[in-house]
This record gives structure tokens, C-alpha cells and sequence, in this order.
DNA sequence: CAGACGAATGAATACGATTGCAAAGATATA
DNA sequence: TATATCTTTGCAATCGTATTCATTCGTCTG
């Protein structure tokens, strides 16, 4: 049997008839620091419950103009590092009062398996379109994560009064905000590391040559290397595609001598990386080859992999993103904020630690 | 130097000025379906674009009573069922027009490494709370990933007209529709191939008590055992859970005579138990212990693992959902529907194939 | 007890769109 | 040309709430 198609619904008018006083008032009752008393307030909470009344976000926001909404564009979830990141931040932003709206800006990966492109100029009208939509919504704020934007779209935020913070990924050209990690620092110490640890031949897999990320792990890496005059012993990409990586690591296996040092420009890449170098080709890490990724993310510390890898401090990137966000929303456009946040290198079991 | 604090919105009512016409007008351009000649709606478009307007949608919701939202309520992502099953959502409601507004349910898990306990009656009253809310931003549906509702939220949600669907999650004694695999079949499948395949001494590795994923597997798990005149030889617990996980495959490995094959409730705790079997205890998968999993992640795949397992069919899953919920939204409350869809046994290296 | 002052209240308006309605315009038919 | 029919168009009401303003109420002070 049907239910009934429209349900009215119940307004603040309705709860103010039943407990006998002005719309106002009910108004009143459920907006902070505002001027009622306590009797009223309480004649009106009973009445709002008898009849189960919740205030309409969507029409308190067309008068306010805050929806408390923040909307997040990522472009894919299959790197463990943004599901991490994702909750993270919903649920930060969820304390805070807020709520995520949430896009994807990539369709999933096609069955031919080619490599995802998500930062190429094809792909950036598909980026505006979206944040076209996401602006339609009123937001109060956009996070991108590992995401960049036009220029035109970012004055077209800027002019809508929508503070935009860049996660993950960094542009210089443009006067967006971005928090990142320390990607520079920490590509020379794994440079560093590698060196002190007597590698001799390290090689380098590269992750999406657009991507701010890459290039300044690679600048750090490679900046540390010269220092320890250490010459970079072969080079592939990976454009941080888990196939692509164990495509680029099938041909550095076939190298002779083979390298005995690679960092991967993210643990999502090393994976493969590794999974390719033990079951494909019989070697052993590290005591044939040092492995060295990027991110951190959970399965890096399980034993199957027990990687050796720079840790990105999701929970401080994230802190910082929702106050820089917070701060932004509530004093109105402020200056231009590149926020990079330092992460140590985790020491495990990939890359060996002695002069071989 | 600051900025406008306050951006004066570009309202209907100034395009409308600006082509000289009336504000009905403007709304008609943007509104399909709607009687506008081409020579104005061109006008209007063309001041549209000058002033980059785009409609407001929160007022239009306030209107159509629709707002083109649909709540998400997930528990954790660390499951990377989730991120892919959350991803696949996201893409085709955004498909239809429609966006996801996502809310977590559970805080990340606390330091001490304690079990996550997301169904239990202490977070159903959290659980309720977020429901509440999701139906604040008067969204057209909700779904809920792995969470059950109270009957009393049910019953309020269909009082509000809106749809609830659950995902992945079954809920016998409310009328709340369902989409899940078909977890008894899937348990099934496990039971009759360990018994074809020679195994005697089966054991089997729970999930979280209170979900029906992981009674529906156990039931059929337990139902081809019994037809096949196996025993269970041993039962542990890790609540879907990495650690609580590991902590049971640690005393199964203590059992002497070891399991001949383990039978773990989804392959997220699977990784955990063969992380430990073969790290912290020496023995070989499958030669010493066969080991089956269940949701065929993508992890599952990777050379690492190599994992047998029942895969639950994300695509049909997630594609059920959304044509479910559409078709409520669009109708208006209908029957409950309780979709179990069927997904294979993938037969991987985890598990010995031949007589032992 | 009168006067003053702050708190509480309700009426009215605004937020930015959609949409029913009636008038006007365009096109077709006789 | 006059009439009928179908499209376009603008006016005005409406969605559910926040908020200004004027008013009333209560309390305190001298």
C-alpha cells in the first residue's frame, strides 16, 4: 500500500502555533546567543519534539549565506593515502560544524589499463566544470586534494568569495593556498640516507610529471645525490599508476648491474614496484635492492612490505588544512598560505641499513 | 590589502537587468523543460556569462523540495572496500545529478589500538544523531555503508520521505531496503570448495558480531561444512579488524595440529593473519595452512597476497544502490527491497587446490 | 511610586530562486 | 480580416527561516 507521496513538512511555523508563540521566537529557540527566555525557549523545545521539528539548513543558509558546507574534490581514492586523508578530514570538519560535499574528478581507471591523467589539460575543463558545480552548491569552502585549478576558475572563486586550499599539491603560479609536506626536504633525506648507507647505483621512479609532489621529491632527491656526489644511476616513471610503476619496474630489473637503490615517488607505486622485483624476477628486498617510498600510508608498516618510506603527517596536513580553511571562511580572503609540513623518514626493513 | 569582505551575490535579478528582461525569465533559461523563446534565453545566457551567474541551488532546493543531495553515512574507510565502493557512489550519483554529502560515523580508532566497536548500542545513539543530522540539509536520500539504524530513526526518516538504503549491510527485523552480495552463497562457496578440495581441519575467523555480512557468511560457511560432514575444527574472532586480527591468527597458530585451512571473514583481517603466519611464525600459504578470504579488494590481487576469495560485486552493488534509490526518490516510498547479489570465488594461490 | 533601562516578543521583510496565472504576442485557420 | 490556438512573458505569491525594528514587559533605582 502507497505511503503518502508528499509528506507536508513541518516548518517553524507550525511548532510556533502549537506552543503558542511567534515564529520568531521558534526561530529564536534554535539560533545560539539569541534573545529568549528560558520559559519560552523551553515551551518551544517541547513543542518542536512533539511534532519532531528540525530547522531547514538549506533555508537558514539562503539567509545567512554560510551553508557549512565544504566541498572536496579528489580525483581518486585508490592511493591509500586519500581514504586516510578523506576521513580525516570529514571527520575534522565535521567537529568544527561543517560538512563535506564531496566530488570525484576521475572517472575510475579504464579497462585497458592505461595510465590516469588526471592533471592534463584535457582533463582541466572536467576540473572547472565540477568546480562550477561545487560553487553552485554555496559552498562555504574547496579543498582540493591533489588537484590543480585554472587560473580563470581560481578568480572565479576568489570573486565568488570561496576560499579555495589546495591539499597535497601545490601551485606557484597562481595565489591559491596549499598544504603539503615538506616533498623537498624529504627527497633529500632520503637522498641522504641512501648515500650514508654506501648505495651506489640509485635509481629513481618518477610519479605524474605534472604534479608538484613529484617534482620536489625529485628536486630533494636528486639536490641531496649531487651533494654526496652521487650520480643517478637510471631513471623511469610511474605517474603514480600502481601498472605503470610495475611496467617501469620491469625494465630497471632487466638493467645489469642492477641498481642497488630505487625511491619510488610514492608508497602506492612501491608496491608494485616490489610486488614486481620478488614474484616476477626472484630478487630479494633490500639485500639485492634498497626500496625507498613516499606517503606512509597503513600498509607500508604491515610485514608483507614493512617498507622504509617518508611519512606524509596526514593528521597535521589535515589540522592545518581545516584552520587555514576555518580561518579563510571567517576573516574573509586573507593572504596567500603555502603551508609545507615536515616528515620523518621511517626507518624499516626495505632498504639496507650497512655498507654492503 | 584586504579584499571585499562581503562580495555582493550576482542574483537572477541582475541578469535579468542586465538583458532586459523579467527575473521569470532568467529562471526559465536555467530551467529545462521550461516555455522561453531562443532569442531571449540567448540574451539572458550571453548576460548570464558577462556576469558569471550561476543559479543558487540551495534556493532553488528551498523550492523544488529537492536538493539533489544524498547523505552518505560510513563507518571507516580503511576497509578499501569502501574508498572503492564510496568512489564508485560518488560517480554515478554524480551521474544522475546528483552530489553525496558524506559523514563519518566513527572517530579513527583511539591510540590504544582497541577494537572498533561501530555497531555496538553505545554508538547508536551516535549513529542517530548523525542521521539527524544528514536530514537537516533535507537531502533526497541517505545511505548507510556497513551501519544499522534504529528502528525509531527508521521510522522518523520515512515520516521525513526520505529513502534509506542500506549498503552492504542487512537489517532483518525493520523495513529498511538492502543491497548486500549474497554473503550465505559466498560462505557457501568457501565451505564446498575447501571440502572438494581435501581440507579436514576448516577454521573460521569472525568478523564483527553484530553485522549480518558476517553472520550470512558464517551461517553458509557452516551450512557446506555440515553437508560435506566437516567439523569446524576452530573459531576465533577479529572483529574486522587488522589487529584484533592478528591477535587470533597468533593463537590459532599455536593449535597443534595446525588448521589445515582458515576461512577469514573479509580479506581486510585476512592480510593481517597472513602477515602473521608468515612473518611472525614461519609457515608457508598454502603449503602449511590454506587460507580463503572474502570481498576481493584490490590489495587481494597484488602478487603480496595473491589471495583466494569471494569477490562482492562493487560495480553491481554500487549500480543496485543508486537505481534503488532513484527509483524511491522518484516514486515516492515504495516496498522494501532486499537485493542480495551473487559474486564468485576467485581462485587465486592462497589456497592448496589438490588433495593434500 | 515614578522613571529608566534592558530584555523579550511579534510583525514584517528579506534571502534567491520556481511557478501558477493572466495578459500579450505570434502563428495558423477560415 | 477576424478568430482561434499556442507560445512567451511578466507579475506576484511562495518556499522556511533569520533578523531588524518597534513595542511591551519586567526589574531596578532613586
Amino acid at each position: 500500500m502507497p505511503r503518502d507521496r508528499v509528506r507536508e513538512r513541518i516548518t517553524s511555523l507550525d511548532v510556533a502555533r502549537r506552543a503558542g508563540v511567534s515564529q520568531s521566537a521558534v526561530s529564536r529557540t534554535f539560533t545560539p546567543d539569541s534573545s529568549v527566555s528560558t520559559k519560552t525557549a523551553e515551551k518551544v523545545r517541547q513543542a518542536a519534539a512533539e511534532l519532531s521539528y528540525r530547522p531547514n539548513i538549506l533555508a537558514r543558509s539562503l539567509i545567512t549565506g554560510k551553508s557549512h558546507i565544504i566541498g572536496v574534490l579528489v580525483s581518486y581514492l585508490d592511493n591509500f593515502f586519500y581514504p586516510d586523508a578523506l576521513e580525516k578530514l570529514s571527520n575534522t570538519l565535521q567537529s568544527h560544524g561543517y560538512h563535506v560535499l564531496i566530488f570525484m574528478a576521475a572517472q575510475s581507471k579504464n579497462s585497458a589499463g592505461e595510465v590516469r591523467q588526471s592533471d592534463n589539460s584535457d582533463d582541466a575543463a572536467a576540473i572547472d566544470k565540477i568546480v562550477g558545480e561545487i560553487l553552485d552548491y554555496q559552498v562555504d569552502g574547496i579543498i582540493l586534494a591533489s588537484i590543480s585549478l585554472s587560473s580563470t576558475l581560481a578568480a572565479q572563486c576568489q570573486a565568488a568569495g570561496v576560499p579555495v586550499i589546495l591539499f597535497n599539491r601545490s601551485q606557484s603560479g597562481d595565489y591559491i593556498s596549499s598544504v603539503t609536506s615538506d616533498n623537498f626536504a624529504g627527497g633529500i633525506k632520503v637522498g641522504e640516507y641512501l648515500a650514508q648507507t654506501g648505495h651506489k647505483r640509485p635509481a629513481y621512479i618518477a610519479g605524474l610529471a605534472t604534479a608538484s609532489t613529484q617534482r620536489d621529491r625529485e628536486a630533494g632527491f636528486m639536490t641531496a645525490l649531487a651533494a654526496a656526489k652521487l650520480p643517478l644511476y637510471w631513471r623511469g616513471e610511474g605517474h603514480y599508476d600502481y601498472d605503470a610503476a610495475a611496467r617501469a619496474a620491469r625494465i630497471m630489473a632487466a638493467l645489469d648491474p642492477l641498481p642497488d637503490a630505487v625511491f619510488i615517488a610514492n608508497d602506492h607505486m612501491t608496491f608494485a614496484v616490489m610486488d614486481v622485483l620478488r614474484y616476477e624476477c626472484g630478487l630479494s628486498v633490500p639485500d639485492d635492492i634498497s626500496v625507498i617510498g613516499y606517503d606512509d600510508v597503513l600498509v607500508s608498516s604491515w610485514p608483507a612490505y614493512n617498507l622504509t618510506t617518508v611519512r606524509q603527517p596526514a593528521d597535521e596536513m589535515v589540522a592545518e588544512t581545516v584552520s587555514l580553511l576555518l580561518k579563510q571562511i571567517d576573516e574573509g580572503q586573507s593572504d596567500v598560505v603555502r603551508k609545507a609540513i615536515d616528515g620523518p623518514l621511517i626507518l624499516r626493513g626495505s632498504c639496507r641499513t650497512q655498507q654492503a
